[in-house]
DNA sequence: CCAAAAGTGTTCCGTCTACACCCATGG
DNA sequence: CCATGGGTGTAGACGGAACACTTTTGG
């Protein structure tokens, strides 16, 4: 080792990764029982170490292809936890990242795999060490940004109809929207188109799909629902 | 060493801090020539590296109270830099920190003393490694909360007026903002209190000088600007 | 034929914005 | 007496919130 710095301690980094997904009308978070010591057996975030060659993000998309079989997920920052004692195995300082993904697209043998579960966020358990302060910080971050950042469509399929943008956004929001005032608001935004197709799954009268344009979004990336 | 996780590497951890001041009608941040290799001379935030026992916001306060001798500043974390060659050294992952401080109570002596100046934000020059970046985050952050946070108050004395407060705001807006509407709003935020004293020293005419409440705003910390 | 979800407009109220003049005083 | 910054109110525009009924169709 022949740095700079030599004579200052190191310390592990982890990431840790808070997925959300959503299903029905509620939001979900993947969360497995710690496979290891300290605190087997306890509920937790799903992590890893951050390596000596990898910077941050990679660590996280590494983890998180690792445990979801998918890659360009909507990922972002919550902050570095580090408290001293924050892990009672040994110090380790983790930087939390919170992701998005549509639950269709993912393959639940992985999840299986892996011994994760789907939980409801309201019925979240006890998390290993500050876990729970992750999530807690990451739902805060979705709450502020949800109406700036086209981040629901990370939660749903390529289409969706406006139902279901409604309730994520409900779901995120954590109160009831007007069905109206929602949909008006919508309309203004150029870069939610409706499409020619009709859901028939979900009601008897069909439903119109809707789909996130990226281009056009990317040339106004401004909005305010 | 007998850690849990002993076969994973450990890196070395930094904090760095972007600390903002306000002077006239100008956010000002401190920053300093680089008193070290590499990087010997180019004007950079100013940081340390966090201890073996010591949990990031220590570190953190640690050196500020280093730099500017004020304990129990407004800081906030601004987020994890890990990009593998972000320090041309030797591997560090940084956390960087904000701080909010009143200049005045600020001992110029210190400042001389770890060779830091005062810029006004607008003229920022490039700063070492990912610095830039940085402050960048940190303004977005203090945007994104000045209407829904106490912030400003922290850039000004315990006494101030109305003027002097909707300076704060436009330089950290960066726009103008009228000035009786800006005065209507703030008339209806009740732990902003009108004292009885008056300032003599910026106009002729004097102005009435304000004060933050803080305990009538923990009864009731929400509010919008 | 009925249950279940989709779809659609209007009114009201409160909030934000634009805007210009008088006041007090030190020098 | 005048230059400087302090202080004040109103009208019009706009956006958000409240609110209920009709449509379609599978079972």
């Amino acid at each position: 080792m022949t740095g700079f710095y030599g004579e200052h301690s190191k310390v592990l980094v982890s990431v840790d990764c808070i997925v959300f997904g959503f299903e029905g009308d509620k939001l979900k978070l993947l969360i497995g029982r710690r496979q290891m010591d300290p605190g087997r057996g306890e509920w937790s975030l799903y992590g890893g170490f951050v390596g000596a060659k990898e910077c941050l993000e990679d660590a996280a998309n590494r983890v998180l292809l690792e445990l979801t079989g998918l890659k360009k997920l909507y990922m972002r920052q919550v902050g570095a936890f580090g408290a001293i004692d924050r892990d009672p195995g040994e110090r380790v300082i983790s930087v939390a990242y919170c992701a998005l993904i549509n639950v269709n697209d993912y393959d639940d043998s992985l999840r299986i795999q892996h011994g994760l579960e789907w939980v409801n966020l309201e019925d979240m358990p006890k998390l290993y060490s500050d876990h729970n302060e992750m999530v807690g910080k990451a739902i805060g971050m979705l709450r502020r940004r949800i109406n700036t950042e086209p981040l629901s469509f990370n939660l749903l399929p390529d289409l969706f109809t406006l139902t279901q943008l409604q309730k994520v956004y409900e779901a995120v929001l954590g109160e009831e929207i007007d069905k109206r005032n929602f949909r008006k608001r919508i309309k203004q935004i150029d870069f939610i188109e409706k499409t020619e197709l009709i859901d028939k799954l979900t009601s008897k009268r069909g439903a119109a799909l809707y789909r996130f344009n990226k281009k056009v979004y990317s040339q106004d990336p401004t909005f305010k629902l």
